[in-house]
DNA sequence: CCGATGATTGAAATTGATTATCATGTTCTC
DNA sequence: GAGAACATGATAATCAATTTCAATCATCGG
């Protein structure tokens, strides 16, 4: 099932943390939101709906998320902005990224996970999240 | 083979750029150097054999060896600084990182390699490289 | 409901890695 | 060895992200 608000609150409580309206206003957007939104994005969305919310307080309530296990961050390229997903969509799916044109296209590979379990336990490693991207060139900028 | 400050001066050359004390003492010691260095840390070794080296030249060298193919740059957490390590042992790698400790553990696995190219092409996708990183617990770890 | 306590907010300042600037110094070609 | 182009390095700038801190707010106990 899909997270939500609720799921959120439930951390902040079990935390002893407050549920605020900013904080709120900031997940109710995260949680609408569909694939990958940096902070400074998401900043602007929940400025439309819920204006007079601080950019310090997009980046605060994402941390939050992530310590949740509600929201997951990755960074494509060295010199980007961290972009956030949520996290019952991010676990176990990979990125390939065209190099081109920044095209990103996600993929599952079942196969590849148990192989990747099979690699790190032959190295003493549990493991608990990976990330695996593959850089390339898209159909399009191929044939371009 | 292994490369050598020689790679990087063809490169140098071929590309109509010049060949520096600043540029071969930074390269001599990267070439040196197994595994992970940062450019503060390898900035640190240079001065130690080469003084007078500044920070910037170490950063534009490793920039220049990246772009000749000789290094490789590396960034295990969201927030720290890159690192570089040499190209022929880069190559056709992945890690695994405790996130407890911070080891980081080299391991091969060509199979997954052969997966990822197939997966890749079923979206269109042709591969020129990968991030394959997998986090977790390391055997202390675990077991502490 | 009220007040105390401790968490939260947001504007501004700060951080830290990396890159740009620019005056000066160096390399390489002819 | 002269000249043009490139390189250097101290410093400033950048930029995402975090910290600071005074003002505000949520929550709990009574």
């Amino acid at each position: 099932m899909n997270k939500t608000i609720a799921d959120l609150n439930k951390y902040l409580a079990d935390k002893g943390l407050k549920i605020t309206r900013q904080r709120e206003a900031v997940a109710q957007v995260f949680f609408d939101t569909d694939g990958h939104i940096s902070a400074e994005e998401l900043y602007v969305k929940v400025s439309r709906s819920y204006p007079g919310v601080g950019l310090t307080t997009v980046y605060r309530t994402l941390k939050l998320l992530k310590e949740a296990g509600l929201a997951k961050e990755r960074r494509f390229a060295e010199d980007s902005q961290g972009v956030f997903e949520k996290e019952d969509t991010a676990r176990h799916h990979d990125h390939l990224i065209c190099t081109r044109c920044g095209k990103i296209v996600e993929f599952k590979e079942p196969l590849i996970e148990k192989l990747q379990e099979e690699a790190a336990h032959r190295h003493g490693f549990s493991v608990e999240d990976h990330k695996m991207e593959l850089y390339g060139l898209c159909n399009s900028c191929r044939t371009a």
